[in-house]
DNA sequence: ATCCTACAATGGACAGAGTCCAAGTCAAGA
DNA sequence: TCTTGACTTGGACTCTGTCCATTGTAGGAT
């Protein structure tokens, strides 16, 4: 799916090394990485990239559209690339590993109009928490 | 509803003024306050109580399972004092201001075990987003 | 191919939220 | 009243993230 690179430039958004190695990260394995990780891995292969540039190109991938800000507990936020399927997060409160899942039904539409207190609803999240295997396993 | 500090007694929890007042704080006004708010409300009453207080007494009540912990963006936590009765959330993009809400439905059974990925799936948050009437009126 | 310039990157200081810890204080049982 | 283990304090520290002045560069214009 590297027509990310082409979607953005398409989309007249400057191409430089920086921004090039942050949406080839994202594009990579397709985890749930903090900003820090995403940091690290840019590392790798440019190593002088800033943390401020990393910071400022997710936010500009989010305001695309093209990744999703996830902030599952107060800790670090998570960005997930699949911004382009619908889905909802599985995290595991002892890891904090997430994973894309695919509940059914709609929740949007099981919140009735007088429990919407006049709020123009636009989203809804659905987080699920539990243990991952092998933490359960580890605290078994 | 003020038996909480009666059942936080009952539980064998240590009552000193600052968990006091940090309790009744919650109990109070029933909205969703930040630690620092909590902080700030406590202080009225209390003004030497400090803030690693506050934090260590709505964590021990989260633990208690009288309190829960919201995360709704990667601002601060809020501490909802609404444990005993289940709900989800409404929250303000613009303001942050959280209501409780109750949808139809339960969002757990709509899970499916395939999509567990093996995961001891406990709990289900459902966090809904839009703009409140007021922020709404303001940004059109 | 070179020049220009607006936009992007840098890195260090700063800010907000939360945690940690050593020393002092106190609730509550004996 | 005494004792003691649990609680509180406040300041230092960590972690995430933002800001900003300076330096660098992508990509259109010539």
């Amino acid at each position: 799916m590297s027509d990310l690179l082409e979607r953005l430039r398409g989309r007249g958004w400057r191409m430089t090394s920086q921004r090039r190695v942050v949406a080839e990260v994202l594009d990579g394995d397709h985890v749930h990485l903090t900003a820090d990780e995403v940091h690290a891995r840019a590392v790798e292969r440019l190593p002088e990239i800033s943390r401020a540039t990393v910071y400022n190109a997710l936010g500009e991938l989010v305001s695309l559209g093209e990744v999703i800000e996830v902030s599952t507990d107060g800790r670090a936020k998570r960005y997930d690339p699949n911004a382009h399927h619908p889905h909802q997060h599985l995290v595991c409160s002892s890891c904090g590993t997430v994973r894309d899942v695919h509940p059914a039904g709609d929740p949007l539409a099981d919140l009735p109009a007088t429990e919407r207190f006049g709020f123009t609803v636009a989203a809804v999240e659905v987080t699920y928490r539990g243990l991952c295997p092998s933490c359960a396993r580890a605290s078994a």
